[in-house]
Order: C-alpha cells, then sequence, then structure tokens
DNA sequence: CTAGGTGCAAAGTATTTGCAACGCT
DNA sequence: AGCGTTGCAAATACTTTGCACCTAG
C-alpha cells in the first residue's frame, strides 16, 4: 500500500506550498506525487500522461504551469538551465560555463582556471569518459546586487 | 583589414570539409566565418541574421542543416547536449549526469561517487558560486560495442 | 554529368497565452 | 467574496521536411 506514503507526500507539500505561499490544488499535488515516483529526467509530456490517469480533465497548459511554479520555488529542479533553443560553441578552446540562475546568462571560464580535471578513462559501469562540461551555477556580480537576498 | 585571416579561415575550412568529406559552398563558407567572429553562444536566428548581410537570399533552414552539419562533423559544438524539451529532475540526491554522446541517454551518478569536489565561494570576478552541475559526456557500455570506432 | 546542396513553403513539435469558469483560503 | 488557478483553444516559437532547381567536383 502506498497509502501511507501518499499521506506523508501530502503533509510535505503542504509544507512547501505554505513555504512558497502558493495555493494547494488537486492538480499540483498529483503532479508533485506523480513527479516524486518517476525515475530518470521526465518531459512534460510524460508527466502529463501519468498525471492524466489520476485526473482525465486535466490539460497539459497546467501541467506546463505547475511544473514551472514547482521550478520557480525550488522544490524541483531543471535538467539543464540552457535548454530553450540551439546554441552553438563558438569558443574552440577548453572551458567550462559560469550560469546565472537569475538572468540566466552563460560566461565561459577556462578550464585550468576553474582548475577541475577529474579523472580520465573508464568508470566503473563501462562508461567510457570522452570529457567532461561543467556549469558553475551561482549568482553573477550584477544579479548580486539588484537581488541581495 | 580582416582580408588576411579570412584567406586563412578558407584554407582551414577546406581542409575541415575535406577531411569531414562535405562539399565546400559559399553558404557553408559563411556560416563558418560568421561563426568563428561570433562571440558567446549564438542561436540559429543570431547566425541567420550575420549570414543574411553577406548572402541575402540565404534560407534559415539552411542554416540549421549547416549548423548541424558543423556539429556532426565536430567543426562546432553544441552548448548543450540536452537542450531539446524542458526535462524535470527527479532526483533530489547531489548528483550529476552521464551523457551519452552518441544515444543521448543521462544517467545519474552519485557526486561522491564521481569524485569531484571543487572550491567552493566566490571567483576572481565577482561570481558567486551556489552549486556544481557536471555532464560526463562519453560512450555508455551498449554504445561502445555497437559503434566500436 | 550527377550526387549532393539550396531555397521555399508547408508541416511538425514544443511551449505559451487569453479568457471564461471554477475553487482555495 | 475575491484572487489565484484551471481548461480550452488559439497563438507563438523553434525546427524539420519535401521538393524543384542549382552547383561543386
Amino acid at each position: 500500500m502506498d497509502t501511507e506514503i501518499n499521506q506523508l507526500r501530502t503533509e510535505c507539500f503542504r509544507a512547501l506550498c505554505e513555504t512558497a505561499g502558493i495555493a494547494v490544488t488537486h492538480q499540483r499535488q498529483v503532479v508533485y506525487e506523480e513527479l516524486c515516483v518517476m525515475h530518470g529526467h521526465p518531459s512534460p509530456e510524460e508527466v502529463y500522461g501519468r498525471v492524466r490517469s489520476r485526473i482525465p480533465s486535466i490539460s497539459l497548459a497546467t501541467v506546463y504551469k505547475t511544473i514551472h511554479l514547482f521550478i520557480e520555488s525550488g522544490v524541483f529542479r531543471e535538467v539543464s538551465l540552457h535548454h530553450g533553443t540551439l546554441r552553438v560553441e563558438t569558443n574552440a578552446r577548453p572551458h567550462h560555463h559560469l550560469v546565472c540562475t537569475q538572468c540566466k546568462a552563460i560566461r565561459d571560464i577556462d578550464a585550468e582556471e576553474l582548475g577541475l580535471t577529474p579523472a580520465e578513462g573508464q568508470l566503473s559501469d563501462g562508461f567510457l569518459v570522452q570529457r567532461y562540461a561543467v556549469d558553475v551555477l551561482g549568482l553573477c556580480a550584477g544579479c548580486q546586487k539588484s537581488a541581495p537576498q
């Protein structure tokens, strides 16, 4: 029976919503619960598919709105902060990215300046490492001033 | 005068195309040259905008095709391998991603298992680090077998 | 000469928005 | 009761595709 664990999730979710200052609705509750039990990195469509089996009348737009709300509130994260459109890497030097979580600006930082030199070769499960791409997430100087908190 | 440097780029580009086994066309040449002088992480639209000032008749579709060709041939990279659609991170533990460059599959790896613990705090330019997101790019076990080379 | 490349327009996918009805607080 | 939330349909953004014509090799 998942009843008890869902009961627990309901409590957690109410608390989360209170903190974030948003309303607790049945749709949000169900999207939250389904996300909690989904593994991997589901797309809005996949979430929609599962949620619809519990709330047949829900719309995809609501799922999108809810996911965005969760991300803004810090309840969940998105896999990549720069997923919007195709972007070409024009910098040929080995480098990583400073990504501002506020304004989404991306700045390059030379690999050696960042000083991260992880192990090469084969990982335990047979994954063959080619290279590392590091996103350093944080606040750029500008956003630290404008959003002091 | 940029004439000389462009002359040089023309040479480089011909060599690149030869290696990749693709034809050298005026459109590809110009897209290549513009990408070389653009900074940051341009979108196809931005590239189109610049290229159009030199080849007014070029179509956005050609720019897309050309960018994809460049990426496949390894002439340029894309900023994020998982930019397609919004994906929700359901794994609450601190972790990073093993991304297969062949089949695009993403697997989680615990942060401590990867053993990468970079410095916290403030970077030289005032960027305030919150966390690191690492993509380990390579070939998963399956793709190593199917594409031995 | 011919295989591959281009431009156009149309189609496809992903996501957002305006608005009337509805439900939480 | 009032404002935020929902569902719908339409709009928008981004990207791909089919096809006739063109061009590099």
